[in-house]
DNA sequence: AAGGGTATATGCTATTAACAGATAGCTATG
DNA sequence: CATAGCTATCTGTTAATAGCATATACCCTT
């Protein structure tokens, strides 16, 4: 999980698979850029930093059992801004296949 | 350039690409793992980190021009673990792969 | 002798996520 | 009705990693 969390939590958004906190982090698998559960810490401070810069807005849910839930949404910018991570993923992403197939070639 | 440096050098040194750290700072991109060059603070506190793991092996050169040289050597475990690395960046770059395709299906 | 390239090393800082725990609402069970 | 457990959010602290800066020093050229 290196700097996974922003991007997996951005698409999250985006396609309405979840929409808040606690959702995030049970759903966070599926994107498969991490396999195993992200922390929820990593993922409240993310919500939080991603609203600071307009990539999501909330509001908070008091209409659902249990307690209240701050539901975020996705912006235009936010979209962009995803769009973003998938180029940088795409390019890193080949990176790492490239190199290792480079170093399986060593033996 | 997030945790790239520690599978950069074993690769450079396993191939007898470089041997020393300044050498190793200068072909780092080589590998395509990263684009600029790696910070040389990385490259030496990782050689420490690796010889003090047994990965890698050292000696000092005083035999060339120039101030000395610490010329490192990957053992066995080294290109084990190398070997390790490579598995895990080929998963992780499947898996960027695979969340840039989703991310580009969106619109 | 002064400056520039080679070479190693460490101090400090920023970012990120992992780990841990606090708070609190709601629900089911005994 | 007490209490345990699940849902839900949030914050404190720490560890890992890399970026930036700096110190030291050798050697060669001008």
């Amino acid at each position: 999980m290196y700097r996974m969390v922003e991007p997996t939590v951005l698409y999250l958004l985006a396609t309405g698979k979840a929409q808040y906190g606690y959702e995030l982090m049970e759903k966070a698998h599926e994107t498969g850029l991490t396999d195993s559960e992200i922390d929820a810490g990593a993922i409240y401070r993310t919500l939080s930093a991603l609203e600071e810069n307009g990539y999501v807005i909330s509001r908070w849910d008091a209409g659902t059992s249990g307690p209240a839930r701050h539901v975020y949404e996705i912006t235009q910018a936010g979209r962009e801004h995803l769009a973003e991570w998938a180029v940088l993923l795409r390019r890193l992403g080949t990176s790492m296949t490239q190199f290792a197939d480079a170093c399986d070639n060593l033996r």
